[in-house]
DNA sequence: TTGCTATATTTCGTATACGAACTATCCATA
DNA sequence: TATGGATAGTTCGTATACGAAATATAGCAA
């Protein structure tokens, strides 16, 4: 960091790394530091949000739409239920399919959160459009060469 | 997507935010992919790695070094102890701190370690390095403003 | 010395996360 | 119609992850 010389693609590939690694913890402590208060975890606040487009989904669609293995958003769901926030309704003609529902409470908690990365997305309103928009194109492109990698 | 409009900052925000989650998501399965052949956790990787620079850690060490608690680190050189890749030994002087050393086993199997992250760098290095530079700039902004926010 | 406070590690309880295996069900087809 | 393959949800085992509490120890002050 002192050094002057030009860095190496390679170095500079390696603190975006660290940079990135770095921004997911600071903004996962933000995000938690708002959900403490009411009670839920990240991920149940995901959830949450997922299903309160008004569209009942599934535990397979619920992993899509929150990029998590169904297994895992069982288990959300499970704790959510408990708390009555949302409700499992087996379907009446393809009985292997199972619905997942806001309940009443779920709804109205659910319109009371503050919209989950808000506050992330309002930190990075600091930076410039052009900078915004360069970032995104730049984790695309970079996500794309990785998940063509992975098919080899 | 299909509008031409501008978009507002905050849709940017939001945007990015997502790629983020995409990246890390995307990252984290290809380092996964390079250490499942040898058996070791992406933890337990980053706490080898730790390790390797020589000099012996602390929990506490580790935790700072790898961005997790000493109780997380604490669970992660367990189960490298079981393994017999790392080694504990309690200070002679103060009788509270436990060094964390590599074994000989552990140091060997870090060695033939492909860099883990190195991966997720490698395919980074598509993009032109002017913008990986203003990337990690961008990046470490939003993390201080975050981090500020955070004070409050 | 005694006691108080701070610190290092670990343990514990809860919640993700992942992937394999299991159960129930659907569906195409022999 | 009987049945094998596919699919949805769940369960299970293992490993993070976090924070609170427990334990042991250090070091300072009365």
């Amino acid at each position: 960091m002192v050094s002057t010389r030009t860095k190496t693609k390679t170095e500079l590939a390696t603190e975006l790394t660290s940079a990135i690694h770095r921004i997911v913890k600071v903004s996962k402590r933000a995000m938690r530091a708002d959900l403490d208060r009411i009670g839920l975890t990240l991920p149940q606040a995901i959830v949450l949000n997922a299903l309160a487009s008004g569209r009942r989904m599934s535990a397979r669609d619920l992993g899509r739409e929150c990029d998590m293995l169904a297994s895992t958003a069982t288990g959300v769901v499970d704790r959510l239920e408990q708390h009555g926030l949302v409700h499992r309704e087996r379907d009446a003609d393809d009985r292997r399919v199972v619905w997942i529902d806001l309940t009443a409470e779920g709804r109205a908690l659910q319109e009371s959160l503050p919209q989950f990365g808000t506050h992330f997305a309002r930190a990075l309103q600091v930076l410039p459009a052009r900078e915004l928009e360069q970032m995104i194109e730049a984790v695309h492109r970079a996500a794309a060469v990785l998940e063509e990698e992975e098919g080899r």
